[in-house]
DNA sequence: CCTACCGATCGGTAGG
DNA sequence: CCTACCGATCGGTAGG
């Protein structure tokens, strides 16, 4: 009995039949995982829509049924795809605050950081879970968006103090409610003409974002 | 060309495509305006690809065979739309540069004036078709994107002397292509969050543009 | 512009 | 996760 250390081959051992939910965690995520990317690609791409299961179990190397012994529908995939995104971006945002604080960073230099973060989770290569949430909204179910949007609401809440600071010592013209939505706005545009092998860097892009959005 | 001020209506005037047609272009026209229309609205809402033909018939009060005689393929279709939306903001924005230019209107001022029909091309009641344009654009094949990409350059070039001005006189800091790019995208990025019935206007929103952009 | 229709594709499933 | 398959839908067309 000492053989359920077996792991030599991980391949081999496979929970035939019932998709209970204590599947192999470590190779189910594996393949999981691969649907995931392979998906966010597509969609990122092609759009939800004009994106097939069976090109995505194509990318993933599955065949045209198999992407939903891992996901109920298209659409779970979708939700997937999307929530994935905004907890690796949320949890990035989140560490560049704290170390903001621990640092004891001037609000201006706080939102550099977080316009940095925020254009790496944009256009950092493989980046294409949150792309896809941004240009998919519409594709989501009503209880889907509901779900994500509190998820969204956390992440922009994080913008919000360093905002109302830079508002309050007049660096921030505009109203902070306004002034997050069309910064925001600035910056996620930004999926739309970024090209990686082309000159500009994450890092002139926020140069330019800080000098358009702050005076010296 | 200088009758072409004229833009409001952009239904009127309508030299389209091949000439050979010599059907009632009147009531062809209408029916024409009709589908452009009703497709405008249902790609805006649901996407391209996730839109039928059928959908898209039925909003325009016709069967579903019958786009097909308007239009050659679900594919130009869509092309007009984003050319028809091209054409009347180009229009109103060349409208707005003129009358800048004859008012010896200050740079600050007139980039105050493209802001705000930038606003209202996008979030004016009934303009679905530039907003198509922004979130259908990986849709278009090659050829079209490639004609359409003239008409945009030509649309943003409109942008480039008020913001080389502005970049002289020290007003904008960033360089101006990035400039330019940041400042489309936090205006195009209004489509995702605008809703006329809540309280900010397109001034509100131009006011807080302005704001954010430029120094007092 | 309508009626009637076709071929292709797609999301999803049964059963192993 | 694969094989084999189904029902529904879709873009598009012929002919009037």
């Amino acid at each position: 009995m000492q053989d359920s250390v077996a792991l030599a081959d991980a391949t081999a051992k496979r929970p035939r039949g019932r998709p209970r939910k204590t599947i192999d965690e470590r190779d189910d995520g594996n393949r999981r995982q691969a649907l995931l990317a392979a998906a966010a690609r597509l969609f990122r791409q092609k759009g939800f829509a004009a994106t097939t299961t069976r090109d995505i179990a194509a990318a993933a190397g599955m065949q045209s049924g198999s992407p939903f012994y891992h996901f109920k529908s298209k659409q779970v995939l979708l939700f997937a795809v999307m929530e994935e995104g905004m907890r690796a971006a949320l949890a990035r945002q989140r560490a560049t605050m704290q170390a903001s604080a621990h640092a004891d960073l001037a609000p201006k230099t706080q939102l550099r950081k977080l316009v940095e973060a925020h254009f790496e989770v944009l256009l950092g290569p493989g980046n294409d879970f949150v792309p896809v949430m941004l240009y998919e909204w519409r594709s989501l179910q009503p209880r889907q968006r509901k779900s994500l949007a509190l998820l969204v609401a956390e992440y922009e809440g994080l913008w919000v103090p360093v905002l109302t600071a830079l508002h309050a010592s007049h660096h921030l013209r505009a109203p902070v409610a306004l002034a997050r939505l069309l910064i925001l706005g600035a910056l996620n545009w930004s999926v739309q003409w970024f090209d990686p092998k082309k000159s500009a860097s994450v890092q002139d892009l926020s140069d330019a974002a800080m000098a358009l959005f702050l005076p010296p």
